[in-house]
DNA sequence: TACCAGGAGAAAA
DNA sequence: TTTTCTCATGGT
């Protein structure tokens, strides 16, 4: 693995032809979580329907929600997809949030402890957690997802079948661990690929020219 | 028509 | 322990 990049250079270029991306897009941390955990694998534009959905019943806030019929729950959530299982993991996580204190008492938590009882949920896997650690809680914490891994290991960055915990370390091993940064990165990283990637073959950013087809590697 | 999207957990091997 | 399957809508 002889990268020709490094990690800080990446998020230079991308922030250079990018700038700001202002993620993430929601009123308040609440809601970012509820984003989080709707977003699996699933469109944003879907899950902003959904989102809608909630807002238009009254019924964004923890005890709204968990205090709502499945049924209902169920048919807000269905823009979003796998409205089943994701009514059952946005209930499993307030039940959570609201045992836990909701938002001043978690905010307490070290990172570690926070990430900890996030993961603890049924439906919250490493990703999700650390959307809303960055997001919604403003920890310095690096989120991977399919966009990182595809991009990162094209660049011989990282290596294509390496674990969540160990790619997350290596970001954060070799990038300062800067909230706003992390915050720019991510964001970066799903414009490129949803952007930049699928439209120009030839992308000039890189680099990056390895990261730009969905059908190679 | 087929593929992809800001994943996670259960079941099977 | 690792791999495969399931969940599902909407845009391209």
């Amino acid at each position: 693995m002889t990268p020709g990049i490094s990690f800080d250079e990446v998020y230079n270029r991308l922030y250079k032809h990018y700038g700001p991306q202002h993620w993430w897009p929601a009123d308040t941390p609440f809601e970012v979580m509820v984003g989080a955990v709707l977003t699996q694998n699933t469109a944003w534009t879907n899950v902003v329907r959904a989102i809608n959905n909630l807002k238009q019943n009254e019924c964004l806030t923890p005890e709204r929600i968990l205090n709502s019929r499945a049924s209902s729950l169920a048919e807000w959530l269905q823009p979003s997809g796998y409205f089943n299982i994701k009514t059952k993991r946005l209930r499993n996580f307030c039940q959570w949030y609201v045992d836990e204190g909701q938002l001043k008492s978690l905010s307490q938590l070290d990172t570690e402890e926070l990430r900890k009882g996030l993961l603890s949920v049924n439906g919250i896997g490493p990703e999700t957690a650390d959307d809303i650690l960055l997001y919604a809680f403003g920890r310095p914490v690096f989120v991977i997802d399919a966009y990182t891994r595809r991009i990162f290991s094209r660049l011989d960055l990282v290596s294509a079948d390496e674990n969540y915990e160990s790619l997350r370390a290596k970001f954060e091993n070799n990038l300062l661990a800067e909230t706003g940064m992390f915050n720019e990165y991510h964001a970066l990283i799903v414009t490129h690929a949803k952007e930049a990637c699928k439209k120009n073959p030839n992308c000039s950013l890189c680099c990056l020219q390895a990261c730009c087809s969905y059908s190679e590697g």
